[in-house]
Formats: C-alpha cells, structure tokens, sequence
DNA sequence: GCTCTTTGTCCATATGTCTGGACTTATCGA
DNA sequence: TCGATAAGTCCAGACATATGGACAAAGAGC
C-alpha cells in the first residue's frame, strides 16, 4: 500500500461513524451485513451511510457485493493490514528494536485466545 | 486507549504533511529533532509546522522536550501502538482466525533484520 | 408494465481543517 | 536591559468534509 492509500484509510476510519462501521463490518465478518441494515444499526440517515460506506470502499476498508436488492458489505482485513503494516514498517524502518515492542503487544490478541 | 484518543491519532496522521512529519522524527528516533529543524527539512512555514506539531501532540504520536532555545520533539511509539491497538483489538474481538495473517504479516518487520 | 424496496447520487448548508501573515512569549548572549 | 533567535498563538481566508432533503437507478414481486 502506498503513502496516499495509507492516507485514505486513515482519513476514512477517523470519523466516528465510519469507525464504527468499520467495527460493525468486522464483527460480522465472514458473511458481512447490507447497507440498510448498517444504516440502521447506527441509527444514521441511508444516504448518509452511503457516502461513508463510498469512502470506506474508496480507502479499501470494505467490499461491497450485490446480493438481489441487497448491497453487501465486508470489512476488507486486507486494506486494514495493507495500512498498519505501512505505517509500522515505515517506523520500524530497519530498526526493530523500536517497534518490537509493539508486535508484542498486539501478539497475545491473537494466538489462542478463544473467548468467541 | 480509548477510541476518542484512537481517532485523533488517527486523523492526525491522515495528513500528508503530518505523516511526514511523524516518519521523520521516527527515523530520528533516538534523539528527536527541533521545531525548526523539521520545518525545514520539510519546506514548511515554522508556524504551520508549529500547527501540525501541536496536533500530533495532542493526539499523543510525539512528545516535546525543551532543550534551551530549542523544543526537541520525539515520535511516541506508544502512541503509535496505542492505536495500532486498539484498532487490531477491535478487529481481532476474540476471532484471532481474522486478523493472524495481520500479525504474521507484519512479524517479519520486526525479528532478526539488522540492516541498519 | 407497475409498484415497492433498497441503494446510490446530486445539491446546498453547516461545520471543520489547512495555511500563512502578524504578533507574543521564551531563551540565550552581549 | 537590549537585541537576536526559536517557538507558539491569534486570526481570517481558502478549501474540504459531513449532513440530510430530494430525486434517480436497479432489482423483486404482482
């Protein structure tokens, strides 16, 4: 992911709507969740959501996928690792021991930690 | 870190001339660089620079240190890994399966690479 | 074909952000 | 104390973004 993608997904998840549909995305994950439904849940105006799913999608942070009068959308774990793994790479920058620290930290969020 | 603190970070670095800024004083990383300094290694008028400085503070990415006439100022990994964070943490949300190849993507940045 | 539902787009308004000129504050040396 | 240097603050204009009303497009059921 280059610089100015990097800039569009943070720009995109630095809104308070947005991040939270981000989060709702990536609770429903594996079968992702209509616009309307979205719009509802956050109780936000549907062309407002619109325009907010229209810059996620930009930014690469979600798909979207007719499914019949149904545009479902998914968090894209993709654009998410394409934008972290810019910005850590760029600060560890050949240094690890500046940024070791913080793969620890995210580490234990993952491996074996079945609180489904 | 709480997700107010998040989406300031957040939009703090969904700014070119800002996420310049924080990857110059990540590459200067062990001594930090001055005001004045960076506003002119990045062709930026000291009091716009003075602007974007503040708002990085603010949103805890770098800190500043007074050393005489000059204020040194230093990339905040910890803030960095705060919002790395809690964005991972909010993605992962007890489904390590989803954002594992995240972590292992981003693993190999960090452990055994001495190319200084 | 017609109607309803779902979503997207266009537009104007309100709000927020970036930028740079002018001024103020703080520190150092004479 | 005075001047020079380094940063920060105040302010206004230019620009971008968020919001929501009105309308259009695409698909499903009759």
């Amino acid at each position: 992911m280059d610089k100015e993608q990097t800039i569009l997904a943070l720009a995109a998840l630095a809104q308070t709507t947005r991040l939270d549909v981000f989060r709702l995305l990536v609770a429903h994950e594996p079968k992702g969740m209509p616009a309307g439904e979205v719009a509802q849940a956050l109780a936000v105006p549907h062309n407002t959501m619109s325009a907010h799913l229209a810059v996620l999608t930009r930014a690469g942070l979600v798909q979207a996928k007719r499914n019949g009068r149904s545009i479902v959308y998914r968090a894209d774990l993709g654009g998410l690792r394409g934008m972290t793994t810019f910005l850590l790479k760029d600060c560890c920058g050949g240094r690890p021991e500046i940024c070791a620290p913080l793969i620890a930290d995210l580490s234990p969020c993952c491996p074996s930690q079945d609180k489904a």
